[in-house]
DNA sequence: TTCCATATGTCAAACGGTTGACATGTCAAC
DNA sequence: GTTGACATGTCAACCGTTTGACATATGGAA
């Protein structure tokens, strides 16, 4: 591969002005410059990124960890990300945790070793120190860790949403699958906000818990299959994500359960397959665009040494499609 | 951040000893290894991997190129591919191309700038030259590049599979949905072995194109409306993706045309999705695991100088559900 | 004529490691 | 007492680029 040194004899000129050039700085003119360039695209020159990451001490490229990317909450949510650090000429390294603690550990030091300039974390399996002595730009998804800013959907309201909705509908009994509520997520408030609100009506919902390994969907069905055997008369049930809420319109289907008839279902999230299912999935709307933006806009702002705000909630709508 | 001539004054010891025993070559006793990593531990020190890419000329880096991100396809497949890869030490850089010809093009560029030590391509809009002269270790998805590697699935038994399941059935007027025709994508085998097995059975099949922007589910819904418009009695259909068939089913399904009754559906990949779909999806199988971990393979192979087989088309199955 | 903005060059340190060449010393085995 | 494996040190070049300090030259404006 041709390095600077190569351009600057090609165009006959010293590897300052080169990297003058490359970098435009300095006086520099026109004439050289084109010369400079000619010679760059005589011999198809790429400047060694990795070289110049080492003396400018930023690498321009963020690191991400979430549970996994085969989920599409997070694929989707990936997608914006990469776009639009992309446009700020910033390169994203994909990490999935599985929800593994030596796996997330492992690649906070691998993202510290590689010198990301930046990290969005969507995973968060560990001790509070481990993501502070990171000692690097962090946004955070749906976690509150000391003084990191965070970026969540507006859960409470979220939970609010749906539980009015299913006492709307008439609903009496009713239940709830959340994530793992040991997790210290912010997502737990759905639970919270979906009881407070139902308890007000009198009503105690059913609450069921996905374990740890909550973004393993295979998991999924013994769980759910308890929970019809349970409680036979289920009439409504706020799923805590659109995958779960798919999940069961496939069990109850399988059951002669019709939803929205016998059963009204509301998920969140709202990726894209929430349309598509069968029926369309009423659920809770986040704005995965916004909040992938706003991650790195935080992100950015922190690496550029300006102060950013801690606490970003990003309201949530309920979009009301076939399943209540 | 501590370097590694701040361990060895710490460990008193000298950045020779300590580069041995981070890279474990030379002699060195139990004791001086332990005072080492000793000190490396006290100082929290994490060996900086960009300067360590400047020396040893390799990054541990992949890059991948796809349309996007968002879609289940390149989700799961990442998902794969970011595990396996990382097992043997590299961290994947995700590019979306949106299958935007300037995208790619700059991607490609800035994967030769940070010089990655291989790229997956499964977005290919340019022309052969622009791939070669990346001169860099390449596996290609679904597309025979001059001498390029590639991974595929066996597109031609996955559209006669297809194609026999409808006959079967006792299909009679059938559809295709193909994605881009003129992007020269192995895929397209799909589309002439479903032909040319209907035609041995007198079947002429309707065959629809999704434009350049077949990974853009927005536009699905005007060309299969009209399909269904102009087409009033198909009673089977052929989409050259899960996500299509979801739409198709979701169309169907609103013009009160019943799945599997009035119409059979198959679609191809089974993502995750396709079992969740209701009435769970008819699919041809791409062995997503084995096609990711394959890639992955073949370009470490290349990375080491070792030589590979070029083409590589793994096996589909037929996995029949609920839509046929 | 003087001055200064413009334009380019020379030189070398720095970024944080890796690596090879070579010197030196210890200790056990033969 | 010699040999050789083991252990560590010293020194310096190198990877490809950036950057600052400084020198020099040109040409137009004051």
């Amino acid at each position: 591969m041709p390095t600077i040194k190569d351009v600057a004899e090609k165009a006959g000129v010293t590897v300052t002005t080169v990297s003058r050039v490359l970098n435009n700085r300095g006086y520099i003119s026109e004439r050289t410059r084109q010369k400079v360039q000619l010679a760059m695209a005589e011999l198809n020159y790429q400047p060694n990124e990795i070289a110049r990451s080492l003396t400018r001490k930023r690498s321009m490229m963020l690191g991400m960890i979430i549970p996994t990317i085969a989920h599409p909450f997070f694929s989707e949510m990936a997608n914006e990300i990469e776009q639009y650090a992309s446009s700020f000429g910033y390169k994203l390294l994909v990490c999935n945790s599985r929800m593994e603690q030596t796996k997330e550990k492992e690649y906070i030091d691998m993202l510290k070793s590689n010198r990301v300039d930046g990290v969005i974390m969507g995973s968060h399996t560990l001790e509070v120190e481990e993501y502070l002595n990171l000692n690097k730009p962090i946004v955070t998804f749906d976690r509150k860790i000391a003084d990191i800013p965070y970026v969540s959907s507006d859960n409470y309201q979220g939970g609010k949403l749906a539980a009015e909705l299913l006492i709307r509908k008439g609903c009496r009994s009713v239940a709830h699958i959340s994530g793992d509520l040991s997790l210290d997520l912010l997502s737990n408030k759905r639970t919270e906000a979906f009881r407070d609100t139902l308890r007000a009506h009198n009503i105690e919902p059913v609450i069921i818990q996905l374990g740890a390994d909550s973004f393993d969907r295979s998991s999924y069905n013994a769980i759910l299959s308890s929970l019809f055997d349970n409680h036979k008369h289920l009439d409504g049930i706020f799923a805590s994500s659109d995958i779960i809420a798919m999940n069961i319109i496939k069990l109850a289907t399988a059951r002669g359960i019709s939803i929205p008839d016998d059963l009204k279902l509301i998920g969140y999230d709202d990726i894209s397959f929430a349309e598509l299912s069968n029926p369309a999935l009423t659920t809770i709307r986040q704005p995965i665009e916004e909040m992938s933006r706003l991650a790195v806009e935080l992100l950015l702002k922190q690496i550029n040494g300006e102060p950013v705000d801690k606490e970003h909630t990003l309201p949530v709508t309920l979009v009301e499609r076939s399943s209540t």
